[in-house]
DNA sequence: AGACAAAAATACAGTAACTGCATCGAAATC
DNA sequence: GATTTCGATGCAGTTACTGTATTTTTGTCT
């Protein structure tokens, strides 16, 4: 109690201001899946949300910007830098599994609460609607994650000079994880998967593989 | 020509409330268009809208249900009957590119309009929000798309008894379109794109096959 | 400890999307 | 021509979301 906090090493707060604000930003995000496994999503308004955990709607709004946001998690998945760089760096040749671990990850580290994720799994398996939301804030990161791919490109040494169309194919690598994200979710959401979250997207990732490789060049 | 209209074969009209009904949804679309090109998606209201199409705004959400609606167009892209059975009887070995064929078809055949159809590209052109909107509309037939896959599998005389997860690979199938079409259309509403849609389509499965073809199973 | 700056919570008023319901008018059916 | 059917409308209400000004809380500096 002497020094006055002088730099927490392990420390997990960052100071009481950041503490309250997780801990309001919890409350909101339990309370609305609270709420809507008892009611049903489109039964649960924000004001509700609001009341139960006892802040004013306009604060809400400042935490989420829209409903969804509440039931789904504050922010969208974002790669840190390490996981950027991680991924840039990579030396594999399997950019699209690189790339889907990426997404992944950034999803993972988002909110270590389990209990919270368990109970956010059972709502949107009844509640179609949300995975389409998570996808659709996916797909605002596309732009983002094709910049990523050409840079990783680049310092494996592909440059446009040699694949003219190196821009399309990062777009399809993106497309193509959109693809594998889509489906891992439907699947991992829809109970019918027993396993691990890496071992679901190696199965995805294998079942692409097959799929897309039976693909003739139309003529037979 | 003597008889009053017994059954058209080739006729255009179904009555005068049919056409009046298509009259008044291709004036909603018009304008939704028209004003969004003017001032930006964002500042168009419906009362805007209804009020160049006079019509109450009621009435609006009669047709369209939605405000994105009116801009994307009436009804979500559906296959016709005729595409559903070419489909499903389809010999090729190109599941993907025959489904990704009919997802096509059921857009184009939508409405003849060039004309709209001009615009509303430039209107999505600048809106990328219009284009997630479309997106979602696509996914929504997903279950239904699935099914299709399955009943071509049938007919092909695949089972499960043979191919356990035959389910999930046609998941996958649908998924993967889900991704050609996405990747479609963001190319050709960004208008880098010169050539006709079916070019583009095999263009984009090239693209998958190449992409998701150099994944190499991670282990080198 | 007390003054002061920064940030967060709130109140308030307003806009706009969307819905249910009852009514009215035009079109199809007989 | 009478009836039934269906689409258009008016109206009142709910709910998501925003801008702005105000108050409360928290961190900081002396």
């Amino acid at each position: 109690m002497s020094s006055p906090v002088p730099d927490g090493p392990a420390g997990a707060d960052e100071g009481l201001r950041a503490r309250k604000r997780a801990a309001t930003q919890s409350a909101l995000e339990r309370a609305a899946v609270s709420l809507a496994l008892e009611h049903g999503y489109d039964n649960v308004t924000v004001d509700m949300i609001c009341e139960a955990a006892m802040v004013s709607p306009r604060t809400f709004f400042n935490y989420f910007g829209t409903k969804e946001g509440a039931f789904l998690g504050g922010t969208p998945p974002a790669p840190t830098d390490a996981e950027h760089q991680a991924f840039v760096h990579g030396t594999s040749r399997d950019v699209l599994g690189d790339l889907v671990g990426m997404i992944a990850d950034a999803m993972a580290d988002h909110s270590p609460d389990t209990d919270l994720l368990r109970r956010r799994r059972m709502l949107i398996e009844r509640t179609p609607e949300l995975l389409t939301g998570e996808t659709s804030r996916i797909a605002e990161l596309e732009e983002h994650l094709v910049k990523l791919v050409l840079e990783r490109f680049a310092v494996q040494g592909r440059t446009e000079a040699r694949t003219p169309d190196l821009a399309d194919e990062a777009r399809m690598v993106v497309s193509l994880a959109g693809s594998v994200m889509r489906y891992s979710m439907q699947k991992w959401f829809s109970g019918g998967f027993t396993g691990t979250p890496v071992e679901l997207l190696h199965h995805s990732l294998a079942l692409v593989r097959r799929v897309a490789g039976s693909i003739a060049p139309a003529a037979r």
